[in-house]
DNA sequence: TCTGGGGTCCTAGGACCC
DNA sequence: TCTGGGGTCCTAGGACCC
């Protein structure tokens, strides 16, 4: 028997529900949140969900639909969303020590295992106290592993009879909701791996448990991850909560532009802009990088079957974390990508092989070391950007009127981040 | 005309070494 | 002309996640 007791909280429809908090008047209305450059729905309220708003529709093509059934659209407010995570991240540290944030609406927690009754109220405590604290309604999975809390969160969520609480420790139905859970349904299992289980007349969650009895079968069809989901199905935790603060290997920042572009000058902006945001997070994480990717891509759904995509690496001789170094590569990279006579959708940077700061080895001869004087310059910029805003400080190659920016024409306030956006309340 | 933006991990296969 | 076996490291691509 295992000791420890996994729980995920997952906060519902988070995007809506972070527009409500702060805009009353959403309240009991359906909302439908627009991905950046206002191209598709990537977030919906339960009413959106019932008037048949699809998650993942251009918004172009539902047009009718929500006009007829009075749908309010929104931009992405990725300021605000990110603050409120923050804040809900902020409440389940006081409820217990070991929390690993999973997404940007999704956490794992851990902790010793109690009776069942203890459990239950404790699932409850954790409901109450972030919708108090934060306004942001979640629901509660608890059981012996994450996957089987993913499970436990869903049914909490999707099942009223629940209340946004499931508890699976110990308790006598888990078999049975097993056998009513889908296989693209498991955390772990997509689409591809799904299809070629049914064809082995695997169909559902308990079937794929009990293939415990032949790992090495499973261990063949679908790789040492496909092992741990079984093993984690018969509440064998095989993964663990992660440490916070790890250094991501990669990061990337990419946008979609507003409109086609064209224009060199246009697109040097963009790689410019990126680059800056990249490296921005870059040295949070107080990281170097040593390869620098850019990809540029035309529209992919009128190119349909012709090349779209073109990217190139460039390795840095010494790792970076340099804006201004950065921004050069990233522009000798597009000297040997442009293309005069295509029309760009989209660019993309990303930097890897990332190092941390302390670790790098100074070159004696080159002109590139990343020095100290630079690493203080890039360190003030960010103390402005974080004091006063971001963008405050920017390179001057990011450009003045950026026409190649984003869509967004339903944006909310940043009402928690930025002064002269906060709520405003009004007494009578 | 209009279709998001991030990430992680695993495996296979090639290059290279002894 | 024939031509072993094992190891490491790196990268591309696939699969999955939100």
């Amino acid at each position: 028997m295992s000791k420890s007791v996994y729980a995920l909280i997952d906060c519902n429809n988070f995007y809506a529900s972070c527009e409500r908090v702060f805009d009353p008047q959403l309240r009991g209305k359906p909302i439908a949140i627009l991905s950046n450059n206002d191209g598709c729905i990537i977030a919906r309220s339960d009413e959106a969900k019932r008037a048949g708003v699809e998650m993942g529709a251009p918004e172009f093509k539902i047009r009718d639909l929500i006009k007829e059934k009075d749908i309010v659209l929104k931009s992405s407010n990725y300021a605000l969303y990110g603050d409120m995570s923050r804040r809900v991240m902020e409440t389940l540290r006081h409820l217990t020590p070991k929390v690993e944030p999973y997404s940007i609406d999704e956490a794992f927690i851990e902790f010793p295992k109690l009776i069942a009754k203890d459990l239950d109220r404790f699932g409850k405590e954790i409901k109450t106290t972030v919708k108090q604290w934060t306004g942001l309604p979640v629901s509660v999975g608890i059981a012996p592993s994450k996957t089987l809390a993913k499970i436990a969160n869903e049914t909490a969520k999707s099942n009223p009879q629940h209340k946004g609480v499931l508890n699976l420790v110990d308790n006598s139905q888990l078999d049975n909701l097993l056998k009513e859970t889908k296989l693209t349904d498991i955390w772990g299992i997509g689409a591809g791996l799904s299809q070629r289980l049914f064809k082995e007349g695997i169909q559902n969650a308990f079937q794929l448990k009990q293939q415990v009895s032949r790992k090495e079968w499973v261990r063949n069809k679908l790789s040492v991850k496909g092992l741990r989901t079984v093993m984690e199905l018969n509440g064998e935790p095989c993964l663990d909560i992660e440490h916070v603060g790890d250094a991501r290997k990669g990061i990337m920042t990419s946008r979609s532009f507003g409109k086609a572009v064209t224009d060199k000058k246009d697109l040097s902006e963009a790689i410019a802009q990126f680059i800056s945001i990249a490296a921005e997070k870059l040295r949070a994480q107080h990281s170097v990088a040593s390869l620098l990717h850019i990809t540029l891509r035309t529209n992919k759904y009128s190119n349909y079957k012709s090349k779209y995509k073109y990217g190139i690496e460039f390795p840095l001789q010494m790792p970076t974390a340099n804006t201004s170094h950065l921004i050069k590569c990233g522009h000798a990279c597009l000297d040997k990508l442009y293309q005069r006579d295509l029309r760009y959708k989209k660019a993309a940077v990303m930097l890897t092989g990332i190092l941390p700061e302390s670790e790098v080895q100074q070159d004696l001869f080159s002109k590139n070391n990343y020095t100290a004087s630079e690493h203080n310059l890039m360190q003030k910029v960010d103390d402005i950007n974080t004091k006063y805003g971001s963008g405050t400080t920017h390179f001057a190659s990011t450009g003045i009127e950026k026409s190649w920016q984003m869509k967004q024409e339903h944006l909310s306030a940043k009402y928690t981040t930025q002064w002269d956006e906060l709520a405003e309340i009004q007494v009578d």
